[in-house]
DNA sequence: CCTGTGATTTACCGATCGGTCAATCGGCCG
DNA sequence: CGGCCGATTGACCGATCGGTAAATCACAGG
């Protein structure tokens, strides 16, 4: 009688199941047991597939991953237009692969909220996208300084994640949902027009 | 032997370690018996002075509440200059006063990533900030679309909030520390820089 | 000196946490 | 059919959680 199912299937549902519920609870919030019921299996059964619960959330981690940082190298390894034609297409490709994952950035929130360990389990990736963001604006910010590429990093990612991560706090006062797709477009348009004020001041009256 | 001390006393070396400890570690990773014991005090006794947690953790919050509002009307109650010098002062006010108060933004983040019943504990503290904001960009923002206030608004405090809450997990690739004197000013420049920004695109050539 | 009162402590509760273990189940191969 | 092995289960562990009750303590007023 008890259904039976492939190695793979089991993890899927189980990494889906703790995805959702890390989004939701955090990290102390989204107890194992929990995520066992949530995912519809024995709570013994996820310690057998991911030994622990730090792996589990790694295992949760990773999927995210990979898939963060293709999707911004792919958008800015396409050489075509000039420099403020690629740097919204990157805009574009990080507000897009947010909106796809909505659980990610709440993921990521909760576990830098949790305790040093959890919070280390991000640090990888946020450093990886970190660095290569400065390697990119490298030729038109300059070194240190308050315009220095790390600044203007932490002050993109942040308008699209931090949108994203109040969005359920502040939805009581927005009259519609913030996270509905004619709310992103907009929320979209206000970060382009953002990116082209900067570039406005960076590059001065220089010609395109 | 046991030290005797006002009631007053004791409950703000208790709210003092609650603080530190929800800054740290969340609204879950600060359990009453460790903000006793770093409190210095019997666990029963936060029991005593405040009734539950979700009480005593209010009472850190109402800490900060008024505070806060009231740093960023003082500084837009003061009229003199134009539209930009006001807004650079509210800037201003806003960053130092988190500078001032590094637990806080943390704490907020630790509640937003608990659970639900954490999350309407900082709704009504914010909402009151992003009306009041909206009220004062009213005359230079149009209404709704990507240049809404509401937008500026969660672009700006995250500018801000986000740089305090994300250094602890950015130090590492940080070659100096993000939060020592030097560096929070440059990132104070950042900001400021950003609002010239805007406002050079939003009120076009206009003379000042 | 006695007593009342508020501050503090000790001991304890049921629930839940992350994690373990042995038993069991289900399908595949000989 | 019998045996093997990987997937799954229920029962259980010690630790810790938020919270409670009653005893104890320190001090002020009569």
């Amino acid at each position: 009688m008890v259904a039976r199912m492939a190695r793979h299937e089991t993890s899927e549902k189980i990494l889906t199941a703790a995805d959702a519920l890390l989004a939701e609870a955090g990290y102390d919030g989204a107890s194992v047991g929990r995520v066992a019921e949530r995912a519809g299996v024995n709570k013994a059964l996820v310690f057998y597939h991911f030994e622990s619960k730090s792996k589990l959330v790694e295992a949760v981690l990773a999927r995210y991953y990979d898939a963060h940082q293709a999707a911004l190298k792919a958008a800015y390894a396409n050489t075509d237009g000039d420099v403020r034609t690629r740097i919204h297409r990157v805009v574009d490709a990080y507000f897009s692969f947010m909106s796809e994952h909505r659980t990610y950035p709440r993921l990521v929130l909760g576990l830098i909220a949790a305790n040093e360990e959890a919070r280390v389990m991000v640090q990888d990736n946020l450093l990886a996208l970190f660095e290569w963001t400065t390697e990119m604006l490298a030729d038109i910010t300059p070194n240190g300084g308050p315009l220095d590429a790390r600044h203007f990093y932490s002050t993109f990612s942040g308008m699209v994640t931090g949108y994203f991560t109040y969005a359920p706090v502040i939805a009581d006062a927005w009259g519609d949902d913030p996270l509905c797709p004619d709310a992103l477009a907009v929320r979209l348009e206000h970060v382009h027009w953002m990116v082209d004020a900067v570039l406005d001041r960076l590059l001065g009256a220089e010609p395109s």
